[in-house]
DNA sequence: TCTACTGATCAACCAAAGTTGATTGCTCAG
DNA sequence: CTGAGCAATCAACTTTGGTTGATCAGTAGA
């Protein structure tokens, strides 16, 4: 079932959305190395635990991250589905590239 | 040569932030179908034009769009370039999918 | 059980982004 | 030259997003 064109505007809303910070961004280029916990990541960003929380989440409720409790500790990692799902977003902004002569309407 | 990290980040922050937005996004998906002056985008999707200027000048300040003026008329159409800048963006965030066994450092 | 640690959540605050309506500068037609 | 239409800009306002510090729940180890 293909997706109405509101929804993938949605979708790619939220995920553009989520990528839009450099906190964010960082934690994405992190998480390409494999998972990591909260804790890793805090030591190494040196940043509050609040404010890496609140990252997490924002990436978490976009579908670009997922987490996995173990024990104590809490790990992040890519959701490669979702990044897929991206990719196909952006390679549909760059769409066709006819060239339309004139203008429909300003005469 | 070869952009520094942060730098790169930036540019995909700015990137993904003026996609971040439904109407910005829809103004991107008007133009795949070729070029388009204010007026005609105005009509088409009833906003108020300073609304819809001002949308166009995000998208434009992150190099997403293209204006000519011709007349009275300003025509904006999508820069294919950056376009392709942030495929590769998007591309790099996907990474190497290795699967690192353990964390580093809390044990 | 008691304590220390991890990480989520909350409220209060501050900053950035988007909206609205008015104005301005420009171009073209009469 | 005048009047009308296009589009950018501005100031005031509203809304959304991000930060900070505190608190809370869950887990592990002594």
């Amino acid at each position: 079932m293909a997706t109405t064109i509101p929804k993938r505007r949605d979708k790619g809303v939220s995920l553009f959305h989520a990528l839009s910070d450099p906190t964010r961004l960082e934690i994405m280029e992190r998480l390409k190395g494999g998972e990591q916990c909260v804790c890793d990541l805090t030591d190494v960003m040196k940043t509050a635990q609040s404010r890496l929380s609140f990252h997490l989440k924002v990436l978490k409720d976009a579908g670009l991250i997922m987490d996995r409790p173990e024990g104590r500790w809490i790990y992040y990692s890519l959701d490669q589905e979702t990044l897929e799902e991206l990719e196909a977003v952006v390679e549909s902004l760059r769409g066709s590239r006819r060239r339309v002569g004139t203008s429909s309407r300003c005469l």
